[in-house]
RNA sequence: GGGCGGAUAGCUCAGCUGGGAGAGCACAGCCCUUACAAGGCUGGGGUCACAGGUUCGAUCCCUGUUCCGCCUACCA
C-alpha cells in the first residue's frame, strides 16, 4: 500500500485554478523561435471584444487547445497566438447602447470623445472573454496577445491599404451598396442576411404618353420607389409589349416621361405582368439594368442616410412631394400606395413572399443606397487564392467545404470596405479642398500631395472590421516588419473555425496572405460544426436557449465539458448540446479518478515499473492490456492527425472505461495480491504504465484532471518532466502488441459473460457463489480455459469451476454457451425453476438457430462461395461450425432437463 | 432557382475504404461485491426514410422520390 491517497470523488474547481496558475508560472504556454525544432502554429479566431464566451467559442477553443497540447507534447515548437477583434459595428453599437441609457448619443460627444469612450469600455470589459478562455484551459501564449487595433496591427492595416491602393486594387467610387439605416453605415454583401418575409405585390399601371388608353402594368414590392423610376423594362421578344419599346409612359404622381426599354436580362416573361419598373437607385438589378440601358438616368437619388424621402426628386407633383418629403421609407410606402389608389393607378395587390435583406448586426432592413464608398477589387486577389486551394496548398477538412469556398470565390464581387462609423481603422486618405486630389498615405498628412495645400481633411470612414482580421495570421507575427517570428511561424499550421465565416474571414486571409506574404496563411482549415440547442435551434439570447459554458464548467468541471465538446465534434453535422450529455462525461472523469485511486492503493510510495514491461511473470491479462493500449495509442494518434476529435474521445472512453476499468482492473486484483513478489510487480507495472499512458493520451482533451493525478503518481512512474503538459505524447511500442495474448483472453472473457448472463437472467444475487461446469468446444479452448480459469472464477463470482470436454450439465444447473465453451451454473442452495430454465434455453437455441440459418443459406449459395474473398468464406464456415456445436450442446442440456 | 448535409434503438448520435447492426442517455431487473452508487452486473428494444439499380452480398455505391436542416441567389 502506498501512502498516496486520493479523495473519493474528483473535485474540479480548486484543481483547475491551481494547475492553470502553475502552467502559466512555468511559462509552458510560451514559445520562442528555435530553428532546430519544427514549428506548429495556430492563430486563434479572435473573438469580438464585446463577446462573452459562448458555446461556439468553447468548442472552437477546445479543439485548438487539443491540437496545441498534443503537438506540444509531441515535441513540436508550438505556438498558439491569442487575441481579440475590435469588431467595429458590434462594439460601437454596444457602447452606443450604453450611452443611450444616459440619454447621450455619439453625436453629442463627437468623434474623438466617443472613441475614447469605446477604448474605456474595451479596457474595462474587453478582457472578459480572455479570462473565460483561461478557465477553459486554453494554453495560448498570452505574452503574445494581440488586438486588431493595437499599434502593430494598425500599422499593418495601413501598409496593406496603401499598397493595395497604389496597386490599383483599392478604389473609391459611387456605387449602389447595402445601407443599414440603423447603424448608419454601408455593409458588404455578406454582411446582409436574407430572410423570407410575407409581403405584398402591388400592381401599378403606367399610361402610355402617346395614348392614355393604353396602360402598362408593372408589379412591385416597393411601390414607394416608383417616384425614382427611370424606365419601364419589358422583354424585347414579348409579343404583348415589343411594339411599345422606344415609346414612353407618363410616370404617375410626377410630370416625368420615362422610356419603355427592352431588357432580356432583367425581365422574366413568366413573372408578374412581364413589365418591370426600373429604379436604379434602389435596387441592384435595376441599377445594372439602368447602366445597360440609360446610364445617364441611372442616378436619381431619393433616400438619404436616414431612409427618408428627400424632396430633390425631379418632376414629382408638388402636392405629392409635400406629403412624402422627409418621411421614412415605410411611411412613405403607405402614402404612395394611397395616392396611387386615389388617382386610379393601383390595379390590385397580392400577397407575396420574398426575401428581405437585413443587417447582420442589428437585423434592420437594409436599403440599397447609392453612395461614394471604398472598394477592394477582389478578382485579382481571388485568382491565386482559388489556385492555392485547388492545388492543395491549403486543405479544407472536411473537404466538402472547398466547394463552398470555390463557389463564392469564383463569383466574388468587389468588397466594400468603408464604414460610416467611428470605431475602427480610419481610412488613411486625405481630400484636398483646393485641388480635389485624394492623398493616400502610410503616414498622417498635413498637406495635399498634389498642390501642397494645407486645406485637407482625412476621410471620416473607417475600414470594415474584417479588413484587419484578414491580416491576422501575419500581422500578429510582426508584419510588416520581417521578424524572426514571421519567418519561423508563418505559414501557420492549421486554422480552426466554423463555416459561417469562411467568406468573411478564411477566404480573405488566403487572399491577403498570398498577396502580401507570397505564401498561404495556413496549411489546413478545419471547419467544425455549429453548436445548437437540444431542439437544433441556433442558440441566441432572444430565444433564451443559450447554454453558458462557464455555468457548465462550474457545474461539471472544465475537463468534462471539454471532453463533451470533443466527443460531439463529429465532422459534417451540427452539434446539439445539452447539459445531460456533459453529466455523463463528468462521471467519466470520476471514473478515471477512481481507477487512479485504485492503482495508487496498490503500489508502494517508491514504486518503479519494471524496465521490461512484460516479463516471464506477467499474467495474460497484463500482456493483454498493454497490447490493447498500443492499439489505442495508434487510434488516438491517427484520429488527432485527421482532426477526428470525436474518435479521439470515443476510443479513449471505450478503452478506459470498458477495457481498463471493467476488465483489467478486475482481472489484476488477483495477481496484485499474489504471494510471489515478481508476479505482483509485473501486474503493478502493467496497471501503472497503462494508467500513466492513458493520462498522457487524455491530457490534450482533459488537461486538469490528468495533471492532478499525474502529479500524484510516484516519481518513478512518470519520467523526468515536471508537468504532464510537457511530457512526451505516447508512442505505440510495437513490441508490446501481442495478438496472441489478446486472443488468449477471449475464452475466459466470453465465458465470464455467459455466466454473468445466466446470473442476470436467473436473478442470482452477486453475493451468491455458485459452482460452474465448463465444457470446452475443442482442445485449444480447454487448454486456455484451464490456464485462465481463475479469471472466470473471480469475475463471474464463482466458488468453484470444473472444466472437462465431456462433462455433463449437473442436475439443477442453468446452461449457456459462448463460441468457446458451454457453461452450466450449479445452484444447489437455490435450485432452479425447471420451466424458466427450459424457456431460457429454448430462447438461446432459437437465437443460434437463426444465425445458423443465415450462415448456411449464405454458404450454400454457390455464387458466394465462388466469388467472395476466400478469407470471408473461411471465416463464415468456421463460424457456422461453432454455431452448430453450440446448438448441439444446448440441445443436449435441454434433453437432460427433460 | 442553385448547392450542401441529414433521415440508423424511446432520445442524441457513431458506423473510415460494401461481408453476421453499435455507443451514450433513458427504461426494466438484481446488487451499498474491499477504486468508483457520479458505481457494478444483466436485460428489453431497430424490415438502417421509401422505390428501383449495380453486386455472390448494400445501412454503406448509383438513380429517383418524400420529409427535415443549412448555405447561396437580383424572381420585379
Amino acid at each position: 500500500m502506498s501512502g498516496i491517497e486520493l479523495q473519493k470523488a474528483y473535485e474540479p474547481k480548486s484543481v483547475e485554478e491551481k494547475w492553470y496558475a502553475f502552467w502559466l508560472e512555468k511559462g509552458y504556454f510560451h514559445a520562442d523561435v528555435d530553428a532546430d525544432n519544427e514549428p506548429f502554429s495556430i492563430v486563434i479566431p479572435p473573438p469580438n471584444v464585446t463577446g462573452s464566451l459562448h458555446i461556439g467559442h468553447a468548442l472552437n477553443s477546445t479543439l485548438q487547445d487539443i491540437l496545441v497540447r498534443w503537438m506540444r507534447m509531441s515535441r513540436r515548437n508550438t505556438l498558439w497566438i491569442p487575441g481579440t477583434d475590435h469588431a467595429g459595428i458590434a462594439t460601437q453599437n454596444v457602447v452606443e447602447r450604453q450611452l443611450a441609457k444616459e440619454h447621450i448619443n455619439r453625436y453629442d460627444l463627437g468623434r474623438e470623445k466617443f472613441i475614447e469612450k469605446v477604448w474605456e469600455w474595451k479596457k474595462e470589459y474587453g478582457g472578459r472573454i480572455i479570462g473565460q478562455l483561461k478557465r477553459l484551459g486554453a494554453s495560448c501564449d498570452w505574452q503574445r496577445e494581440r488586438f486588431t487595433m493595437d499599434d502593430g496591427l494598425s500599422r499593418a492595416v495601413r501598409e496593406v491599404f496603401v499598397t493595395l491602393y497604389e496597386e490599383g486594387l483599392i478604389y473609391r467610387g459611387e456605387r449602389l451598396i447595402n445601407w443599414c439605416p440603423r447603424c448608419h453605415t454601408a455593409l458588404s454583401d455578406i454582411e446582409v442576411e436574407h430572410e423570407e418575409e410575407k409581403g405584398k405585390l402591388y400592381y401599378i399601371s403606367y399610361p402610355l404618353s402617346q395614348d392614355h388608353n393604353i396602360r402598362l402594368t408593372v408589379a412591385t414590392t416597393r411601390p414607394e420607389t416608383m417616384l425614382g423610376d427611370t424606365a419601364v423594362a419589358v422583354h424585347p421578344l414579348d409579343p404583348r409589349y415589343k411594339d411599345l419599346v422606344g415609346k414612353t409612359v407618363d410616370l404617375p404622381l410626377t410630370n416625368r416621361k420615362i422610356p419603355i426599354v427592352g431588357d432580356s436580362i432583367l425581365v422574366d416573361l413568366e413573372f408578374g405582368t412581364g413589365a418591370v419598373k426600373v429604379t436604379p437607385a434602389h435596387d441592384f438589378n435595376d441599377y445594372e439594368a439602368g447602366q445597360r440601358q440609360i446610364p445617364n438616368l441611372a442616378r436619381i437619388k431619393m433616400l438619404d442616410d436616414k431612409a427618408e424621402i428627400r424632396p430633390d426628386i425631379p418632376d414629382v407633383l408638388p402636392d405629392v412631394l409635400k406629403q412624402i418629403a422627409g418621411k421614412p421609407a415605410k411611411k412613405a410606402r403607405g402614402m404612395v400606395v394611397e395616392l396611387l389608389q386615389e388617382r386610379g393607378y393601383l390595379m390590385k395587390t397580392e400577397n407575396h413572399a420574398h426575401s428581405i435583406g437585413k443587417c447582420y448586426r442589428c437585423k434592420s432592413v437594409v436599403e440599397p443606397y447609392l453612395s461614394p464608398q471604398w472598394f477592394v477589387k477582389t478578382a485579382p486577389l481571388a485568382g491565386p487564392a482559388i489556385k492555392a486551394v485547388e492545388s492543395g496548398r491549403v486543405q479544407f477538412v472536411p473537404k466538402g467545404w472547398e466547394n463552398t469556398y470555390f463557389d463564392w470565390m469564383r463569383n466574388i464581387k468587389d468588397w466594400c470596405i468603408s464604414r460610416q462609423i467611428w470605431w475602427g481603422h480610419r481610412i488613411p486618405a486625405w481630400y484636398c479642398d483646393d485641388c480635389g486630389t485624394i492623398t493616400v498615405s502610410r503616414t498622417d498628412r498635413t498637406a495635399c500631395a498634389q498642390c501642397a495645400s494645407k486645406n485637407i481633411r482625412q476621410e471620416t470612414d473607417v475600414l470594415d472590421t474584417w479588413f484587419s482580421s484578414a491580416l491576422w495570421p501575419f500581422s500578429t507575427l510582426g508584419w510588416p516588419e520581417r521578424t524572426r517570428d514571421l519567418a519561423f511561424y508563418y505559414p501557420t499550421s492549421a486554422l480552426v473555425t466554423s463555416f459561417d465565416i469562411i467568406f468573411f474571414w478564411v477566404a480573405r486571409m488566403i487572399m491577403m496572405g498570398l498577396h502580401f506574404m507570397d505564401e498561404v496563411p495556413f496549411r489546413y482549415v478545419y471547419i467544425h460544426a455549429l453548436v445548437r440547442d437540444v431542439e437544433g435551434q441556433k442558440m441566441s439570447k432572444s430565444r433564451g436557449n443559450v447554454i453558458d459554458p462557464i455555468v457548465m464548467i462550474d457545474q461539471y468541471g472544465t475537463d468534462a465539458f471539454r471532453f463533451t465538446l470533443a466527443a460531439f465534434a463529429a465532422q459534417g453535422r451540427d452539434i446539439k448540446m445539452s447539459a445531460e450529455r456533459i453529466e455523463g462525461y463528468r462521471n467519466f472523469a470520476n471514473k478515471i479518478w477512481n481507477a487512479s485511486r485504485f492503482a495508487l492503493m496498490n503500489i508502494e510510495d517508491n514504486f518503479k515499473p519494471n524496465a521490461d514491461l512484460v516479463n516471464e511473470y506477467s499474467t495474460p491479462a497484463d500482456k493483454w492490456i498493454l497490447s490493447r493500449l498500443q492499439a489505442v495509442i495508434k487510434e488516438v494518434s491517427s484520429a488527432l492527425t485527421e482532426y477526428r476529435f470525436n474518435d479521439v474521445a470515443s476510443s479513449l472512453y471505450q478503452f478506459i472505461w470498458h477495457e481498463y476499468c471493467d476488465w483489467y482492473v478486475e482481472l489484476s486484483k488477483g495477481s496484485l495480491k499474489d504471494e510471489n513478489h515478481s508476479v505482483r510487480k509485473a501486474s503493478q507495472t502493467a496497471l501503472f504504465v497503462t494508467l500513466e499512458t492513458i493520462l498522457r493520451l487524455l491530457h490534450p482533451t482533459m488537461p486538469f484532471i490528468t495533471e492532478e493525478i499525474w502529479q500524484k503518481l510516484p516519481a518513478g512512474t512518470r519520467g523526468t518532466a515536471r508537468s504532464i503538459m510537457v511530457s512526451p505524447f505516447p508512442k505505440a511500442d510495437d513490441t508490446l502488441i501481442d495478438i496472441e495474448s489478446e486472443r488468449y483472453m477471449q475464452p475466459s472473457m466470453d465465458t465470464t459473460l455467459v455466466i454473468r448472463n445466466i446470473r442476470g437472467e436467473m436473478n442470482i444475487p452477486p453475493s451468491a457463489r455458485p459452482e460452474a461446469v465448463i465444457r470446452p468446444q475443442n482442445e485449444e479452448a480447454r487448454k486456455i480455459l484451464e490456464e485462465t480459469q481463475t479469471y472466470i472464477t473471480s469475475l463471474a463470482g464463482l466458488s468453484k469451476i470444473h472444466i472437462a470436454m465431456d462433462a455433463a450439465a449437473p442436475p439443477g444447473s442453468a446452461t449457456g454457451a459462448s463460441s468457446w465453451a458451454v457453461a452450466s451454473l450449479v445452484l444447489p442452495e437455490k435450485g432452479i425453476d425447471i420451466n424458466a430454465e427450459r424457456d431460457r434455453l429454448m430462447k438461446e437455441i432459437a437465437k443460434i438457430s437463426k444465425d445458423i440459418d443465415v450462415f448456411s443459406r449464405k454458404l450454400s449459395n454457390k455464387d458466394f462461395v465462388d466469388k467472395a474473398p476466400k478469407a470471408v468464406v473461411e471465416k463464415d464456415t468456421l463460424k457456422l461450425e461453432e454455431f452448430k456445436v453450440k446448438r448441439d450442446k444446448l440441445e443436449q442440456s435441454l434433453k437432460i432437463l427433460g
